[in-house]
DNA sequence: ATATCTGCAAATGGTTTGCGGAGGA
DNA sequence: TCCTCCGCAAACCATTTGCAGATAT
């Protein structure tokens, strides 16, 4: 793993562009998602340059990049290591406000020897929506 | 996301020597690697059938999927669910022997109103061979 | 007997990249 | 000017899938 050389990043209306659209959601969508939105502003942008783009905010720690099991990776623009919540019916990504938990860093160390710099915790479950969905009417 | 509707799941050679080699290692391997492993006993398996029987070894909880950011999804005999830890420099997968906390899924559910099923529990860092690899002697 | 499984090879689909031109600094 | 970035399209690559023959029950 080289460390990413990149000389001097240049300012773009493309790269304003997406990370805005990345700060004004909190959907955590795809490359697409992004690709879509953005082409309301710039209807000539390229999805290549979304992913180009999307890879340098994330490399600059600008944001964060969820790979789940799913398919495609989510992109967050919120970089602070936050926990999510994944409803394994509708699909969608939701924060959860919890503060981290470095305590569980130091169990993990003390129990296995590695050095522990940092660490991912997600939920799975059925979100709100989908339950109150569910709750058939009489 | 539809039942997987499989009706009787046949017993073949091909199977049962794959799950042996998911089971016979904790290396958390790709499908590559098991691809490779199961070839010395059975030369002619595709890497198709490998895939195959992953996917049907995962969807009735006979093995579990790890999908983390890197490109390929890795596999792990041991399909109870606990905590792992990922090499961010050999990119090895280890287990970490510690016990589940559900205390963690009470509160997401309180903080968030979500209905918590599981939760997936990631460290990251450097490894034991890692750090003294870089040790550097004199 | 027959429905599932296999090997093969082609298709898929998200993501990356080479290229020639455009545009920030 | 110079070097990075863009749009475009092709390449990549892990994974999936259609097909025709093989095989477990």
């Amino acid at each position: 793993m080289v460390t990413s050389r990149r000389g001097f990043i240049r300012h773009t209306k493309q790269r304003e562009v997406i990370l805005s659209v990345l700060r004004g959601t909190d959907t955590h969508p795809d490359a697409d998602w992004v690709y879509q939105e953005v082409r309301k502003v710039l209807p000539n942008i390229s999805l290549g340059t979304i992913y180009r783009n999307l890879r340098i905010l994330v490399d600059s720690g600008e944001a964060m990049e969820l790979a789940f099991g799913s398919s495609s990776s989510r992109f967050d623009g919120d970089a602070e290591n936050h926990y999510h919540f994944i409803c394994e019916q509708c699909d969608n990504v939701y924060d959860i406000p919890l503060p981290l938990d470095h305590g569980l860093e130091n169990e993990a160390e003390e129990v296995s020897g590695h050095q522990v710099a940092s660490h991912r915790l997600e939920f799975y479950g059925v979100c709100k929506t989908c339950s109150n969905a569910s709750d058939s009417p009489r």
